[in-house]
DNA sequence: GAAAGTGTTCTACAAATGTAGAAGTAAATT
DNA sequence: AATTTACTTCTACATTTGTAGAACACTTTC
């Protein structure tokens, strides 16, 4: 099953504290704060969906990600392309580059990277 | 206010379609079709999300995307960016190079569409 | 060891979402 | 004109989602 909306959200801020207690994803909230009850409930929720897992130290526990946030992000991306580009992977590629403001740098270095898959494609 | 996900497929049928009458709208789903009092709630909360208008012909309407599949998905698209790669669309985009299974022809065209697009910004 | 501080579990509830029956209306068909 | 077709509008209801209070449990601290 998915995560919703706000499910992901606490979700990256697990992803980018690797191992988190209550009081660490409370902090990675912005103001206004969720209640702590609020986010124990996400967490119950995401771990019976299967993305959170975490350890007890006595009553505490320590959450941490069950998926990672890579394959998490493939699939949603790879759905995205469905949707929107007919499965057609090079369309979304394309589209990305022109819709995106990416510097002339940014630029290169995306060039070099493609250069380099196009590299090992071939060997 | 955004689409949520059966909604969201609906507005693929309708920009895939253009223009489209309930009974072009439930032929484009796949079998089990949903109910066309379904569709229609949906049209319906769609219509009042701004997305989607009508015209009338007599009782029957005549839908049609208020909101080009462009301008929508490239808000999405940088949702996403923002969320899992800290808002840098460089980072993305050697992601999506490398867990993308392009052909050698694909980044070939995409190499190119690069290229012009470093031309286009040096001018 | 009584009081605080932290976090957990249970319970609750409003809003959003997914789905569709019932009944009515307009147009097409017999 | 009576019937059928193709919707539309209204109403309804089960789930899922967003949010959190109440009450209980373990730790730390005075």
């Amino acid at each position: 099953m998915a995560l919703s909306k706000t499910e992901e959200q606490l979700m990256q801020h697990l992803w980018k504290l690797e191992r988190a207690f209550m009081k660490d994803l409370l902090e990675a909230f912005p103001e206004p704060k969720p209640a702590t009850t609020t986010v124990a409930t996400l967490l119950k929720r995401m771990s019976d969906k299967g993305y959170v897992g975490f350890k007890k130290y006595g009553s505490v526990r320590e959450y941490y990600p069950l998926v990672k946030k890579e394959a998490y992000f493939s699939k949603h991306l790879s759905g995205l392309i469905k949707g929107y580009f007919d499965n057609s992977p090079a369309q979304f590629a394309s589209f990305f580059t022109k819709e995106t403001d990416l510097s002339p740098q940014e630029l290169e270095e995306l060039k070099a990277i493609i250069e380099g898959e196009i590299k090992s494609k071939k060997k």
